[in-house]
RNA sequence: GCGCCUGUAGCUUAAUGGAUAGAGCACUUGACUACGGAUCAAGAGGUUGCAGGUUCGAGUCCUGCCAGGCGCGCCA
């Protein structure tokens, strides 16, 4: 149930081992993937200056220590010294039969650890854009897929609900009205909430002094001005539910955990600081030097932790952080997703911590890195700057254009199937797109690539499982209800029943890397390789003993399809 | 100026230092009396920004250029 790369390795340690010494069995032996075999050993070109043989001799000695005879029908050295493994079709089956009777389906399970990850982290009275649709779908498909190889995840979305801007919106809601529609405009339209209290606060003096003096009486802890902030906070959270429950989000209530649940930390974090000598005074502000950090004409800059006003910035914030995902949340590393501006920030917060004895090298910090999403002009997306897509908008559109194709090719289903295939189709279309890129790159956003439902897409893979089930659903017959041996009869077979072998191998390197992109990767190649199988290989009307092997094949990959889609945030329907 | 990141087919992009750089979209051709055509089979499309270097081997590592982006003290 291994991927046939995992059983060859030690296999092929032992051969070098035996062939050259012992102490080869730890170096690498560079299996690959092959356009010429199944797999590919790399071993003998590097080994070659070493043991003072060229590499063709070195492969041939390794062959000639490797008992393949079980697994491989053919190992030949091959160019400037590659050994091609090619695998034996009874084997193959025999992996594939026992993956099919694995409940984890060769995914192996790590030893837990407590993960702290970061992730969605929306503002309070502010539409959700873009860039948080990406760090979200992201985050989540990072937490589910540590979750599933066994760590203990906990979800820390940290949204901004503190700051200055808190008293200029707090005054809006106060002049508006808190049950006015205005305020309603909260859960429907942030953006259209926080422009109007703005556009007062730059219009009217009054309004911007009265805005002022409130930010200190939220800060002093004044008791009416905390009852309307989290009145703003209780509203906010409504519209991220929203838009949460639209994506099929894993985020609750119970994952909230903004920057004001910081604020008692703050003056003890600068205070503890500032006594061990980490921090001190410039121009006014209390700030943290690292030795490498530099910046214009070779200046050091600054992790400033306490303003010249007193006030507190989010690095303070950012430090409160990491001191509770390690003592209160005993985390065994931490895990950021959140914008790759943001790098140079984190570095200096975490070298902070760790100068502090906060975070002990042990425990490493790791920044998932989110690509900035530009407009078409290729400049950074911002909310302000025009360019005001809603994102609740972009999703209905996701759900109509899916319900559009779903009225065009299924007109046979009944209108609540129909009703209920669009938003996972059109948000698996999204959230898809959001996935299938390397994390860290940056793109242009581009509406009709979120929507597209051809190609490398989401909705491609859930067609792929609907055509799976509908095989099943003709036959009468339950898919995980199939036994039986797998024999693998065509190439086409062969093909289908390698890629099912990967999956445990692709898993674990997601989970290793945090790049749910080759997950993606991964499952397209896998739903090809079941699209041709299903063109050129006739399951029910095949022979008793073919049919059995090849319903076993198609239950296998539906396995895998819907336990990858599951991982990445895409729901499965039925039909589509 | 200093630091970080990016540059791959017309577009969107993949690739643990491994053989002929792999896909999708768009384009061209073919396959529906179908286990479901949101599909499949095939074709065309590349000096991986430029120039050196390291290596048996470089899209990948190093150096220098070119182009673009981001950051570089009190917004978060």
């Amino acid at each position: 149930m291994s991927s046939p790369a995992d059983v060859l390795d030690p296999l092929i340690r032992r051969a070098i081992a035996a062939a050259f010494g012992p102490q080869f069995f730890d170096e690498d032996p560079v299996l690959r993937p092959s356009q010429f075999a199944d797999v590919q050993v790399n071993a003998a070109l590097a080994l070659s200056k070493r043991v003072g043989q060229p590499p063709r001799q070195v492969a041939t000695q390794i062959v000639e220590h490797l008992d393949l005879d079980a697994i491989a029908s053919q190992v030949n050295v091959s160019g400037p010294g590659f050994i091609n493994i090619t695998l034996r079709e009874s084997w193959i089956a025999e992996q594939v039969e026992a993956m099919a009777g694995d409940s984890r389906l060769g995914v192996p399970l790590q030893p837990g650890q407590r993960i702290p990850i970061d992730y969605s982290a929306p503002n309070v009275a502010k539409e959700m854009h873009v860039g948080h649709l990406r760090t979200t779908v992201v985050g989540d498909a990072l937490a589910r897929t540590l979750e599933f190889l066994g760590h203990h995840v906990i979800r820390q979305n940290h949204i901004g609900d503190w700051g200055t801007p808190f008293g200029m919106l707090i005054e809006y809601l106060l002049r508006v009205g808190e049950n006015s529609e205005q305020a309603q405009l909260l859960e429907t339209d942030p953006n259209a909430f926080y422009q109007a209290a703005r556009a007062a606060f730059e219009a009217d003096d009054d309004f911007a002094t009265q805005a002022r003096a409130r930010v200190v009486a939220l800060q002093a802890g004044d008791e009416e001005t905390l009852r309307l902030w989290q009145g703003l906070v209780d509203r906010s959270k409504q519209y991220f539910n929203r838009i949460y429950s639209r994506l099929g989000v894993t985020l609750t209530d119970g994952d909230l955990a903004g920057e004001s649940r910081y604020n008692d930390a703050l003056p003890g974090i600068c205070q503890e600081l500032e006594s061990a000598g980490i921090a001190t005074i410039s121009e006014g502000a209390l700030c943290v030097f690292l030795d490498g950090f530099t910046g214009r004409e070779g200046k050091p800059v600054p992790l400033i932790i306490r303003k010249s006003d007193g006030g507190y910035g989010y690095g303070t914030t950012d430090l409160a952080t990491v001191k509770y995902r390690v003592n209160t949340l005993h985390a065994d590393r931490l895990l950021y997703v959140i914008g790759a501006p943001q790098a140079l920030h984190l570095a200096m917060v975490w070298q902070t911590a760790r100068n502090a004895g906060w975070l002990p090298e042990s425990i490493p910090a790791i920044h998932a890195q989110i690509g900035n999403v530009l407009g078409s002009d290729r400049k950074i997306l911002r909310t302000r700057s025009g360019s005001p897509l809603r994102l609740m908008a972009l999703l209905e559109d996701a759900v109509a254009s899916a319900r559009a194709m779903i009225d065009e090719a299924r007109p046979d289903l009944d209108e609540a199937t129909r009703a209920q295939i669009a938003p996972a189709v059109g948000i698996g279309a999204v959230k898809y797109a959001d996935l299938s890129v390397a994390h860290d790159s940056e793109y242009v956003f581009d509406l009709g690539r979120m929507l597209a439902l051809v190609g490398n897409t989401g909705p491609y893979l859930q067609y792929a499982a609907a055509r799976v089930r509908s095989i099943f659903r003709s036959a009468g017959l339950d898919p995980d209800q199939t036994v039986g041996a797998v024999e693998i009869g065509t190439p086409t077979e062969r093909e289908l029943a390698l890629q099912l072998l990967e999956f445990g191998a692709v898993v674990t390197q997601v989970g290793d890397l945090l790049e749910p992109h080759r997950l993606c990767t991964y499952l397209f190649s896998l739903a090809q390789a079941f699209s041709a199988f299903y063109e050129q290989c006739p399951v029910l009307k095949a022979d008793p003993q073919v049919r059995q092997s090849r319903l076993h094949l198609s239950a296998l990959t539906l396995r895998v399809l819907v336990t990858g889609l599951d991982l990445l945030g895409l729901e499965s329907p039925e039909q589509m």
